[in-house]
DNA sequence: TATACCAGTATCCTATAGGATACCATTAAT
DNA sequence: ATTAATGGTATCCTATAGGATACTGGTATA
């Protein structure tokens, strides 16, 4: 490689690792099986209440589904609202914030409706 | 409830889960920690051998990114060719179905770096 | 001749993700 | 009176993600 070269490929190296830092950081916070199948559901319920929520997403544990949701609202994805009726009426909320990940979340869906298209085409 | 109202519920909830079992599919291919930051480096790199990428990809251990070129190469995602050279050269490269992820790469980075700057400015 | 690069593999270890099951108090419906 | 729903918590368990460290055989470089 020539010195000209070589000074070019590390700016490229620099570029793409900070770059790489990025997507780190987001995927710290969507780390695990039910993130964003839940932030999925909330956008799309608008709100919900817990076991409605556990209903949506899927297969998902009270015990999962429990902590995911905390650790949501500790990064104000999402908002728990508690309402004093009796019993209690708890209602969990996607926040403004929360919204900000729908390019994440459609994309996400997009790609996954198009490799389930896929797969069954291989299978053919 | 009325039973109107009951209906039109019942048919957002199919319509929601089956979204969320889209994205579900996708974040199965892409689990864990390391599979989004590999697929970084090789669209930004074009290709790579497997030391430079570890490299790029960052704290990463040589038997992690092992595991996870393999499972990307099983679901076509990356390519490995060796060159017959002395001592061999292995490429890794991103391929065509590949690239059909980099609206969700985008998405993560524009979202990753945001909220680096979110948080930044919570701190103040 | 010692050191360093390449592309990994092998071995060992631990924390935790995440499932299974049971349970709680409260209230409304049957 | 019993069943079911609500919003979870408690306990137990296992698989595996993923880190740390060492090593290999071949080559080229200092």
């Amino acid at each position: 490689m020539e010195k000209q070269e070589i000074v070019e490929k590390q700016k490229t190296m620099k570029d793409c690792s900070s770059k790489i830092l990025a997507v780190r950081d987001a995927l710290e916070i969507f780390s695990g099986k039910w993130k964003f199948p839940i932030i999925g559901a909330l956008i799309h319920l608008q709100e919900s209440g817990f076991k409605e929520l556990q209903r949506m997403v899927g297969d998902i544990t009270p015990k999962m589904l429990s902590k995911e949701l905390k650790e949501l609202e500790m990064n104000h994805l999402v908002k728990r609202t508690v309402l004093d009726t009796r019993p209690v009426t708890v209602i969990y909320s996607i926040t403004e914030y929360g919204k900000t990940t729908q390019n994440i979340m459609y994309s996400l869906y997009e790609w996954g409706t198009k490799h389930r298209e896929k797969i069954k085409e291989d299978m053919k």
